[in-house]
DNA sequence: ATTAATAATTTAATCGTTTAAACAACAGGT
DNA sequence: ACCTGTTGTTTAAACGATTAAATTATTAAT
C-alpha cells in the first residue's frame, strides 16, 4: 500500500507550512495568500493525489458529515426505497449514510445506535421498534439529533415523519364501503406501535361511521415478525367460513404479498369474490391478474423531509418538527364497485 | 448537548493518567494493573457513560472498522438483499457498513468511492458498473482492499464473487429444450459487462449444442437503464409476430417483472402459450398466476463469501480469490413440459 | 529613513485516543 | 548497603487535520 499523502507531504514538497496548505485547499483567507504559492500548492496536491483524511478532520471539527440510518431490515423494499431517497438527499448536503438493521428488536437497535454514536455520526434517522421509547428518551436527553420515520411515540416530543395512518385507512375504508362492500376484513399487526394502531382505529371508526357493526372475526392481528404461513392462515379464515368477508384490507405490503398468494390458491376472483386494498405500493402487485388498489405512501416526501429535518436539527438544535403526511388512495380494479 | 466524556474526564475523576484508563478499558496489561484501580476506573467510566470516540481511535490506529458498499441502487431488491447479508456478516466481525448507490454510472461510482476512501474505510465491496475498469485498476494500484460482487472484469486480477452465469443460463436453456420448447427468446442487456455477456453466451451455446438455429429476432438486448416501456415493447415483439417464440428467458428480475406484466396484458397463458424462466428469484413472482421457474442465486453465500474475502484481504493483503458460484434452477409450472 | 499598515506565512495548540518508553517504588537476593 | 527485578503508573509523542494568534516580509506614507 503506497502511503497516503497528507498535508505535511504537500507542505514539505512545496516548502511551506501545513497551515498554509490547509488554508489554500479549503479556500480560506483567499485574498491574503500569494496566488503563485496557492497555485503551486494545488498542483502538488494534485500530483501527489492528495485526499483529505476525513477522520482527522472530523476529530478536530467534531463533525463527521455522516448520518446513521436505523431501519428494521434493509432488505425490506419499504426500507430500501427510503434508504435510497435518504441517501440522495443526504448526498446533496455532502453527507454519507451509515446503516444498520434492527430486526424490530430493541436490543439490537440499542447496540446499533451505540455503534453509530461511537462513530460520531452527526445525527440519526430511525425506524423505531416496539419498546424503544426509553432508548429514544435517553437519546433526547443526551441532545443527539434524530428523526423518527414511519413510526413514532405520541408521548415523546421528538421529530418525526410518518404517514397519517388513521386518515389513509379511513379513506380506503370509505372507498370500499362506497363501492358497495359491507363485510370488510382487515389483516394487520398486533403491536403497541402507535402508527399501526392508528390503522386499526381508522378501520374501526370507518365501520362505525357507516353504521356497519364490527365482527371480531373480521380483524386479524398478527405478530410483527409473522411467518408467511400465519398470514396464509389468517386470510384463509377470513375467506372460507360460512360468512366470508367480501373485501380485505392489508396493513402492509408483506401481508398483502402473502395474502394475495393465498387468494390465488383458493381460486377466488378479485374483485368479484373478494375486493383487496393494500397499504404501500409495490411494482410487483402488477403481476397479480387484477391490479390492486393501494394507499400510496409519499415515500419521496417522507425520506426527503426526514433528512432535511435531521440536517436542520444538526445545524441548530432547537425546534421539534412532526409531520403526518397524507397517503393517496390509488384506485384500481381490485375494488371495482359492485353493480346492483 | 451534554459534553461527551473522554478518557481525560475519567482520568481526572479517578486521579490517574489517561494512559492507564486506556489500558484498563482495552483490557491491556491486565496483570500489571492494580485490580482496585482498574475496578475504580471501570466504575467511573460507567457512571460517566463513557463511549470511546471511534474517530479518535481510528486516527491513531489507522483502522476504522468500516467497509464501504457500492451498489448500483440500494432500492433494488437484489442489492438490498445482499446489503443485508453483508451487514450481518460484517457485524459478526464488528464492522459497520457505509453505503452508496452508483446508478451504474462510472462517474458517480468514482465520486462515491472517493468519498468512502476519504472516510478511511478499511475496504470496499463493489458492484462495478460498465466502464469502471480503469478506476478499479487504480484502486488496485493504490493497494486498497476490495472485492467485486455480481460482476467482474476477466482482464483484471481482482477478488470477486459472482454467479456462474454461463452455466446457469445454459442449465435453464437445456431444461427448456428438454421440456420441448424450441423457439426460445431471451431478453437481456446490451452491455460490455462480462457477466451479462456470459448469459448471452450461455443462451447461444445451448441453442447451438442442441442444433437449434438461432434467429436474431429471438434476442432482445436492452440498455442497462432500460425503461419499463422498452421492456414491454421487446416482449411484445417476441410474442406477437407471425412466428412468436414459445418460451422467454429473462436475464434479470426487473426484466421479468415488466415482461410478465406484458404477458398478462396480452392475455397469454403460461406455459401453454409461452414458457418463462427468470434469473433471480423474487417472492413477488408468486403473485403471478403461474409460479415461475427461476435461477436461484446463492445470495447468502455470495454476500458472506465476499465479505469474508474482503476482511481477509484487509488483514493481510496477499492472495486473490475469485469465485464463480453455481445457480440453482428452481423448476415451477411456468416451464411445464409440452406433452406430445 | 522611519513608521504604520497591510500582506503572507508560520507557530503551536488542539481534537481523543494509543502505546513505546521512561520512571518510581518496593521486594528479594547477595 | 547495593544491585536486580518486578509491579504499577506516567510521560510524551503521534495520528492528520484546523485555526487563532504570532511573526515576518513588503509596501506606502510621512
Amino acid at each position: 500500500m503506497t502511503k497516503k499523502t497528507s498535508l505535511k507531504d504537500i507542505a514539505q514538497t512545496v516548502g511551506v507550512s501545513t497551515a498554509l496548505v490547509s488554508y489554500v485547499l479549503n479556500n480560506q483567507k483567499e485574498n491574503r495568500i500569494n496566488k503563485l504559492v496557492a497555485k503551486k500548492i494545488r498542483e502538488v496536491a494534485n500530483e501527489l493525489n492528495y485526499r483529505p483524511n476525513q477522520i482527522a478532520r472530523s476529530l478536530k471539527t467534531n463533525k463527521t458529515y455522516t448520518i446513521g440510518l436505523v431501519v428494521a431490515d434493509i432488505s425490506n423494499p419499504f426500507s430500501s426505497s427510503l434508504a435510497r431517497i435518504i441517501e440522495d438527499e443526504a448526498d446533496k448536503h455532502n453527507y454519507t449514510v451509515l446503516f444498520g438493521s434492527s430486526d424490530e428488536k430493541p436490543g439490537k437497535a440499542q447496540k446499533l445506535i451505540s455503534t453509530l454514536l461511537n462513530r460520531q455520526v452527526d445525527g440519526l434517522l430511525i425506524f423505531p421498534s416496539e419498546g424503544s421509547e426509553v432508548q429514544l428518551a435517553e437519546l433526547q436527553k443526551q441532545g443527539i439529533p434524530f428523526v423518527l420515520i414511519d413510526r413514532y411515540f405520541p408521548e415523546l416530543k421528538t421529530n418525526y415523519v410518518a404517514l397519517d395512518n388513521f386518515g389513509a385507512i379511513h379513506k380506503a375504508m370509505q372507498h370500499l364501503i362506497d363501492s358497495g362492500y359491507q363485510r370488510i376484513g382487515m389483516v394487520t399487526f398486533d403491536t403497541s406501535l402507535f402508527n399501526l394502531n392508528e390503522r386499526k382505529r381508522g378501520y374501526l371508526e370507518a365501520l362505525k361511521g357507516n353504521k356497519i357493526p364490527f365482527r371480531k372475526t373480521w380483524l386479524k392481528e398478527l405478530k410483527l415478525d409473522v411467518s408467511s404461513n400465519e398470514i396464509t392462515k389468517a386470510v384463509d379464515e377470513l375467506l372460507t367460513g360460512t360468512k366470508p368477508v367480501d373485501a380485505i384490507l392489508f396493513a402492509s405490503n408483506r401481508l398483502a404479498l402473502y395474502g394475495l398468494q393465498q387468494i390465488n390458491r383458493l381460486h377466488l376472483r378479485v374483485p368479484e369474490q373478494v375486493a383487496v386494498v393494500s397499504i404501500d405500493q409495490a411494482e410487483s402487485y402488477n403481476l397479480f391478474h387484477t391490479p390492486i388498489t393501494y394507499i400510496k405512501q409519499p415515500l419521496l416526501e417522507m425520506g426527503q423531509l426526514a433528512t432535511k429535518i435531521l440536517l436542520e436539527s444538526i445545524k441548530k438544535n432547537n425546534t421539534t418538527t412532526q409531520a403526518n403526511l397524507e397517503g393517496e388512495l390509488i384506485i384500481k380494479e381490485s375494488t371495482r364497485p359492485i353493480d346492483d
